[in-house]
Parts: C-alpha cells; sequence; structure tokens
DNA sequence: AGGTCTGGGTTGGTTTTTCCAACTTATCCC
DNA sequence: GGGATAAGTTGGAAAAACCAACCCAGACCT
C-alpha cells in the first residue's frame, strides 16, 4: 500500500484511489484487462512484468476488488485460473482513458495512437469531457478544485 | 523512470503518461498544485513525503514539462523557487478528476469528499464523462477500448 | 512407465527506490 | 553575533522491484 499522506490521508479519494491502483504495473494490469485479456501468460508477456511481480499485483487487485479469481478448464488441459475485472474494475476505465487522452494530447507517439476509446454500440470514437448539471461540456482550462466537506486543510 | 514495456512500449499512451507521472507521490504533488500550492514546503508538510524524494519528482516533473520553477522574493526573504503548473500540468486535472471519481463511487470516505471539480464560471459541481462526436454523454459501461494504428500487437 | 510440454506460478539473491533523521546554506531581522 | 526560516543535501537503513532458475500438476506421447 503505497500512500500514508499525514493530515488528510483516509480523506482524499485520490490517495484511496492510489492505494488501490498506484503500485508499480497496476494500472497496466488493468489497462490490459479492459482490452480483454485475462491470463497470467497474457499479463506477462505482452507487459514484460516480473512474474513474481505479477503475482503479488493480481493478489492485491483481487482483494481490492478490482479483479475476480475464476478458475476455467481448456479441453486437454487441467484447471487453471484466470482474471476477470470486477464492476468497479471496469469502472477505472475513465482513469485509463484520462492518462490515454493526456498522453495523446502531450506527449504523444510518432506512430499514433496504440488504442481507442470507442461507443460500444457503433464505434465512434469518444473522449473524455467535464460536465455539469445540463451535461453540457466545460472546457478543461476553466475547471477548479475546491476544498469539499471532508476537507480538513485550509488551501 | 518507472516503466519499459517489452513489446509496444514506446507506442502505448497509458505508458507514455506513467512515465512522466507514475512514480511514486507524482501525482499527488499535481493534485496540490492544481490547488494552488507551489512552494516545497507546503507539498512537503501537506503530503507528508520526504524532502529528499520531493526534490527528486519535482526535478523530475519540471524536466517532463508539468512543472516551471520560478524564482520569487518575499518582502524581507531571500530569493526562493517555487513550482507553477504548466498548460500540460493543468491538463492532468482530467487524470486527477478521474482519479476523484472512481474513488468516491467505489472507495468513498465516510467523512465525504476531501475535494470537489466545480466549473471556474459559477460553482457548479462537474463530473467526467464519455462524450461522442455529438457531445452527447455514453454510459462507462458501454465503453470498449480498440487498438489503434500504432498497435502492434493483436489482443 | 518414463519423458516432455505448458500455464501458472515460487525461490534466492542482487539492484534500485524509498524512507528517515540529521545536517547545510543563504538571507533577514534583531 | 544569534536565531529564524525556506529549501534543500547527505548517509545509512528498510522496502520494493528485478532477474534467472526452479517447481508442480496434469495431459499427452511412445
Amino acid at each position: 500500500m503505497p500512500f500514508k499522506s499525514l493530515v488528510e490521508e483516509p480523506r482524499c479519494q485520490v490517495v484511496r484511489t492510489l492505494d488501490v491502483v498506484g503500485e508499480k504495473w497496476s494500472l497496466l494490469i488493468i489497462r490490459n484487462a479492459l482490452r480483454g485479456q485475462t491470463r497470467f501468460s497474457q499479463f506477462r508477456d505482452q507487459l514484460g512484468i516480473p512474474s513474481d511481480i505479477l503475482t503479488a499485483r493480481l493478489a492485491t487487485l483481487v482483494s481490492g476488488g478490482i479483479l475476480e479469481k475464476r478458475s476455467y478448464r481448456e479441453a486437454g488441459s487441467r484447471e487453471r485460473f484466470s482474471y476477470h475485472l470486477t464492476e468497479a474494475g471496469r469502472a477505472l476505465n475513465i482513469v485509463i482513458a484520462a492518462l490515454m487522452q493526456w498522453g495523446d494530447e502531450y506527449n504523444p507517439s510518432p506512430y499514433g495512437q496504440a488504442s481507442l476509446v470507442v461507443d460500444g454500440d457503433n464505434d465512434d470514437p469518444l473522449e473524455l469531457a467535464f460536465v455539469g448539471a445540463t451535461r453540457a461540456a466545460v472546457p478543461s482550462a476553466e475547471v477548479k478544485f475546491l476544498p469539499g466537506p471532508a476537507s480538513v486543510v485550509t488551501w
């Protein structure tokens, strides 16, 4: 568990989220899971993550409610295990999409995008935007962060 | 630099973004900067980050184009340095907001939210949503990730 | 029955990061 | 000259990540 901030630790949403997904490799495992990958060997081979670290990450993601461990059996093979996103895990698509979108805009690859976010119904490209109660998009530069009810710090 | 994935490293937006902001503490420094903090002692005291690590992180964020180091001088003090978000740094608000939103929904604090995202014009609360070309919001569960033009891996 | 393959891991030892406490440096005010 | 303060440095201990080699259970092959 990576973060123990002093003053406001248990209250801050960002810290609490990073407690679950902030360790090295965790978000990449989740990204690959969002692409449909479910197996130890897929994660290990595609990410190049050391297998002992992968074992540890899968365990913390399972205990954090992001992944679910299931057993499966292919014809002609013994029982093995696979890892599937829970609803909470799938909801991390917003975090992955935010990282992708920032990378596309401010740190683009000369080769173009490695993955795209699309509408499942019609494959139209999507992007993330800040929206208000009226569902109208608000430009990112006009977004402000304010202390919420649980804030104990004045800033 | 935390990530060196084997097959598709330089292409993937998520990896490229995490190269810049994926080290421990980086995103929390950025969150505090989005709240308007600019000084070494503010980051150190509010986050509880060891000062040597803070020195290192500020340097990588500056060299990554997220923060800008400025000198300032308060009346009755010598010249000191402060750190200000660049445009690219401010654009990371989408990443911070995504982490906040997930935490609020799937790992909420009993005390409520520590910070809120609002419209700078009228302080109306905002949220992040996936939107298509028509600007209509698409439910998160219907969002799909597809290989893009730079993908070398079949998945 | 013995040997080999395969997926999903362990194990032991090295390297890299992080952490912590103590110290430093430059300037201002008294 | 002495104390305060912001922004760091330094040295050594602890934790995390890395790597290569190994293990293990069932399936399949001869």
